[in-house]
DNA sequence: TTTGATATGTAAAACGTTTTACCAGAGGCG
DNA sequence: CGCCTCTGGTAAAACGTTTTACATATCAAA
């Protein structure tokens, strides 16, 4: 183990001739009061040296980390989801190119129970923080309100209380997608949601009722199904669905896993898709064009939306605005797992 | 925006009457010189001043950042891919458990480019660095190479030099394959691999001739073909397959992307899988039993890899080890997309 | 020649920890 | 009593930066 010795400021002004105070305010660029020659000569010197500042140092003077977090829920495995990847991709991309780095954190019961999503700011670990995935239940996020705090929830938002926040437009994704399925002909549509306590999956359900009662179609309770975000549970949703309700024509689901899972439930108790049963998605991830049948879906623009919320959390950290609420409009992708229903 | 005066261990010591060093002694539970009198004096301020060591400082003054960073290539979007989401999750799981934080990095061009791989050790970001998905190609890689510098490559090596590694055994995994195949009474066989600069996909196609070869069954160069590690290659690269050898019966893939993929390929130029064609694909991500027909896949504990990859980063960093080597072994998930083949 | 500005540079303080080295008092022992 | 060893505690140095406030030399103007 070669143990390189780490080299600091100091000998840099001692290789250079120069003072200490001096070869920080040529690297900085402060002030240009240091002379043309100085200044080469303390610059060949980093260079001979290698010299890197360390950023600890430069963070507990600058009181700032350099850092922000992303804090994902506990799913099952939580990175091994499209959804999430999708958007800390965005994020990293962004964050990587205004010089900050990214760290990852799980919001798991006993992270938040023993404080440690406060701590992250307390104890100088981050400038900020990105909240994916977020419920209506996660009331730890109240101590992030108003409280100076830099904290952005993404692609979500809390009715309860205030809270930064970057969207999609979800009850337009509900209503886009009903009037899709209404013009196609159906009338008899049930929708797998993905959690009763997931604020979009509410507004998407709402636009989704919205749009049937505008044409004068309910949708009863005994249409609803908890799909719980994931491919089994779409699976299960479908064919309970099916059993109670074998007319229908057409569902909706809040995310493309639940309706690949659905797709899934409803090949296996024989129905075809489109043909019996029209199925669209919601999110447009990658995977949607390469299940069988590729699904139509409603597009959320998600890495974009990653993007905006890292670009507003940076405008937060910088001070150069106070609050943050954006709304992002949506749209279809078509592809083929929507059809007119079959005539009766 | 409410500036909450950041509170230091000099509070502390005020407000307990004791000095800096005995806080600190306290805190750190350093020989238990300090009387149980003073102890509790000094937990108790801290508790009432809501004290939390700044880690900035911490780190600066133990020369550890308590990080370590994940380094994933830049694909098209670099975490939206189920098999870095499993090992990411993995590695966070063990890192934090030990009170370690990560940081994620994506390995583009001008991140190596501008060595910033290496600044993440000489600026103090990190301790440590997990490599994931890394190719014969990643020569920067070799500046890691015994420079006393904690590196673990994760699931793959180098085979021009020594890097520490915790791997699965791909060779096993591409012969139990094709073994599998045989049994089944396969006897024209094609392979779809991932990359030609991928280590550990080589080492997939070698097992997999191995197998043949010692069943008398040749795998000339028409059966293989590049599938890129995607939905998208996979397919192209069965319907090139198809096109040239109408012949073949089976097709391992280099990872269930490409296994997904190439179904859906196979699908589309009308052969039914698995009765015309069999398709056995690598990984076992959970996606796998989700598709039609449920994948038949090479199990690769990539969970359990990572954790093993992370449990050897901390004992480098702690100085417990100086080399890593890990081979794991693997096993087949037999579902419904390979059968034997149809008589001819 | 003095005064004052300007240009170039530096010493020292500060950021918040941990660690090292030292100190005072108490008790034991010859 | 003189010496030594504990016990409980603290002052100060160190980690590596940035920033503030001061110093010196030069030069123009009065």
């Amino acid at each position: 183990m070669a143990k390189r010795k780490t080299i600091s400021i100091k000998d840099v002004a001692r290789e250079s001739g120069a003072s200490l105070t001096t070869v920080s305010l040529v690297l900085n660029d402060r002030d240009h009061r240091i002379s043309p020659a100085t200044r080469e000569r303390v610059l060949k010197a980093v260079d001979r040296l290698g010299y890197r500042p360390n950023r600890l140092a430069q963070g507990l003077q600058s009181q700032k980390s350099g850092l922000i977090a992303i804090l994902v829920p506990q799913l099952r495995h939580a990175f091994a989801d499209a959804y999430f990847g999708e958007l800390i991709s965005a994020i990293h991309d962004h964050a990587s190119e205004v010089g900050y780095k990214i760290l990852l954190e799980v919001a798991r019961p006993e992270f938040i129970k023993s404080n440690q999503h406060q701590e992250l700011f307390d104890r100088h670990f981050v400038d900020g923080i990105l909240c994916c995935g977020v419920t209506n239940k996660d009331v730890y996020l109240k101590e992030f309100a108003g409280a100076g705090r830099a904290v952005v929830v993404v692609n979500n938002y809390l009715p309860s209380f205030k809270l930064n926040h970057v969207c999609c437009d979800y009850k337009a994704a509900g209503r886009m997608a009903g009037e899709y399925l209404l013009d196609l002909g159906h009338r008899r549509m049930g929708l797998i949601h993905g959690a009763q306590e997931v604020q979009t999956s509410l507004d998407l359900q709402h636009g989704f009722e919205e749009a049937l009662r505008d044409a004068g179609v309910k949708l009863p309770a005994s249409l609803v199904e908890d799909g719980l975000y994931t491919e089994e549970g779409g699976e299960a949703a479908a064919k309970r669905m099916m059993k109670r309700n074998p007319g229908v024509t057409a569902i909706l689901a809040g995310n493309d896993k639940m309706a690949i899972g659905a797709i899934t439930g409803l090949k296996d108790a024989g129905f075809r898709v489109p043909e019996d049963v029209s199925v669209v998605g919601c999110d447009d991830m990658h995977q949607a064009g390469y299940c069988d049948p590729p699904l139509t879906t409603v597009h959320t623009p998600i890495y974009e939306l990653g993007k905006r919320a890292c670009e507003r959390l940076m405008d937060l950290i910088k001070g150069r605005v106070d609050i943050v609420e954006e709304i992002h409009p949506v749209n279809m992708t078509i592809r083929k797992s929507a059809s007119p229903p079959k005539p009766a």
